[in-house]
DNA sequence: CTTGTTTCCGAAAGCGCTTTCGGAATAGCC
DNA sequence: GGCTATTCCGAAAGCGCTTTCGGAAACAAG
């Protein structure tokens, strides 16, 4: 019942700790015999290293962390479990710890993650959301220590990051949109300190251009990343005419609040004002009506940053540990052609010209 | 740069490292002056102790772990990063450390769970959605290892938990739906290992026959917990007449997914065929039509589990901690009085007597 | 049979902190 | 001023494991 020791191991076996230590521990320097006297005496006694102890006489930490993102914002949820469960599958194959590091604040995130790094607990970090210039970063950079990120910042150069490509996926939702025949085309977005909010909106700036339409500050609207949020930014941008014929929202929480908006408009969202979202969260099939979006690539991301992280603390240069993903637009039944609705006809200077 | 050890600060100092151990602790033998000496050196030097070192000294783990659930099933999510923020928070008071720890497969839990508590990396863990009878929970308990559960198993008895009542609030619901004039309620359910679900099937049941209902099994149809299953349960149980007139979802979930199937009968959802669902998730006011539901109550699980832990471990009786709260019904758009609809007219033995 | 190699294990010396124990120094008392 | 109480700190002795180092035993080579 009582805990069992390397000690009472060796005890048991008439060997001196070091030697059941290497046993255990497969060195070269132990008779294939002895080793396997070791091993069945130690799960026959049921011999359970002490983490503890090992981490302190290594100064392995065999651990890492996962810092959680201050923000309450609603859309935070699904992706970190996601997030957790694919890091979890990555560190499970060196049976090493995961660690849910939790800032008390926004303020508090820096310091937090000094004294984390000074602690000695993990042998590396992930971050999540990172802004657009962002403290964490520049710290564990100058550190040296092992961490990578989910997303990126607005310099994504020395270190390791995987994200998928936002603004070239807001372009294509331009493309599209313009090629179904829509020349006013909003943008409800967030607060840009967020890098991945910025580049959304780049993209949406980067398809107007390509498609010869004028970007009018007007048609752009920022709220706060909840589904009300999105309602409020969506309904502002419809009230004042004349209003965009199509909305490209910077996820998908936010177009679900912009498709409520439309409706509220006494318009039906897909035909008198397409809606677009960004995620491809599982929600949106089940939306009045269906939702186009941005996916995301399936595949698990957790997953990926849990490899190359650990790869990063085996020695692995950051810069080489950079992945760029594309999202996919799939179409439900959100957007379409735009229709001649109740918008007042004459052309203002909000219409581009050509 | 480099780390600033005890025995650093001691001989900055000029004291013995058990002296400036015993002034950081707070220990009553050191005089003021002093402790406030090292307390200064401490933060000019910029020392911070080792956890690793200081784990392995005390025995104190100082931290506790949370047991990812192994299903995979779609709305584990929302709810586990939800809880986790709650645990965080809770731990933060102490800076304990929180874990998490995911079994790389269901048969895989128990062997995992053994291990987490033998390498005393945890001084307590929280398990969540408990089978009916859970192998976890046994060893748990017959471990005196400290632990609390997010629901509970069919035998409550003896461990600590935190659950919301299931099994009232189906019987609520079939109150109000025979208020409202139902008289064939069915029931789309998932597999019953699973407590939650069999408590809510129970509710069902009870609120059947308080209502002077006739229990029926072919008006339920169980499935996974995803929206397509429920979907596919839903229209079975629409398919053959004489159809619910009303179906209570096990989770929201699965609510959207009957939803979807109603739709697809060519029905409309509210009006022809009620459907309600259960968790509250923020997903339902978006769905079409928006989703009446059994919402948990909005206090932070995550939060209670965690404090009460604390308090487990700290030397409380698990019996004294078990807490259950009450679902509430928020009504929106999905159920409403029955319409005679495009059902059979005549009456089989599976409508109710009386 | 000596010398030189290998093979294998025992013996310490930590890792960085905590905590008990005892004793020096100071204070309190008659 | 002697004596007992206090106050405060130094000095080990670990916590349970890893890892280096050296040496005994076994083997090979001359």
């Amino acid at each position: 019942m009582a805990r069992v020791s390397l000690k009472d191991l060796a005890q048991h076996l008439g060997l001196a700790e070091g030697t059941v230590s290497r046993a255990m521990n497969n060195y070269p320097d132990i008779s294939a015999a002895t080793r396997e006297k070791v091993q069945k005496a130690a799960d026959a006694l049921g011999y359970k290293p002490n983490h503890t102890a090992r981490r302190l006489a290594t100064g392995r930490a065999e651990a890492v962390a996962y810092l959680m993102p201050t923000s309450r914002s609603a859309l935070s949820t699904p992706f970190v479990s996601e997030l957790l469960q694919g890091l979890g599958d990555a560190l499970a194959k060196r049976a090493w710890d995961l660690l849910v590091v939790q800032p008390q604040s926004a303020e508090d995130e820096l310091q937090t993650l000094r004294k984390l790094v000074a602690s000695g607990k993990v042998s590396g970090v992930v971050l999540s959301r990172p802004a657009k210039v962002d403290a964490r970063i520049d710290f564990l950079k100058s550190s040296g220590f092992p961490f990578i990120v989910h997303g990126r910042a607005k310099d994504d150069a020395g270190y390791a990051w995987y994200d998928v490509d936002g603004r070239q996926a807001f372009a294509d939702a331009v493309d599209h949109l313009t090629a179904q025949g829509h020349r006013r085309i909003g943008f409800v977005g967030a607060p840009s300190y967020q890098n991945f909010a910025q580049d959304r909106f780049d993209g949406y700036k980067d398809g107007l251009k390509a498609n010869g339409l004028a970007f009018d500050p007007d048609f752009v609207s920022i709220a706060e990343l909840t589904d009300e949020g999105g309602e409020r930014a969506a309904f502002d941008l419809l009230s004042s005419p004349p209003h965009p014929t199509a909305l490209l929202c910077v996820n998908d929480v936010q177009a679900i609040g912009a498709l409520a908006a439309v409706r509220a408009k006494g318009w039906v969202p897909g035909k008198d004002v397409s809606v677009i979202g960004y995620d491809g969260v599982w929600m949106g099939r089940h939306t009045n009506p269906p939702l186009t979006t941005l996916a995301q690539p399936q595949s698990h991301s957790g997953r990926q940053l849990g490899d190359m992280l650990l790869s990063i603390i085996d020695g692995g240069k950051p810069e080489d540990f950079q992945v760029l993903r594309r999202a996919e637009l799939v179409r439900r039944k959100s957007d379409g052609p735009p229709t001649g609705i109740r918008t007042t006809p004459q052309t203002t200077s909000r219409e581009e010209t050509r």
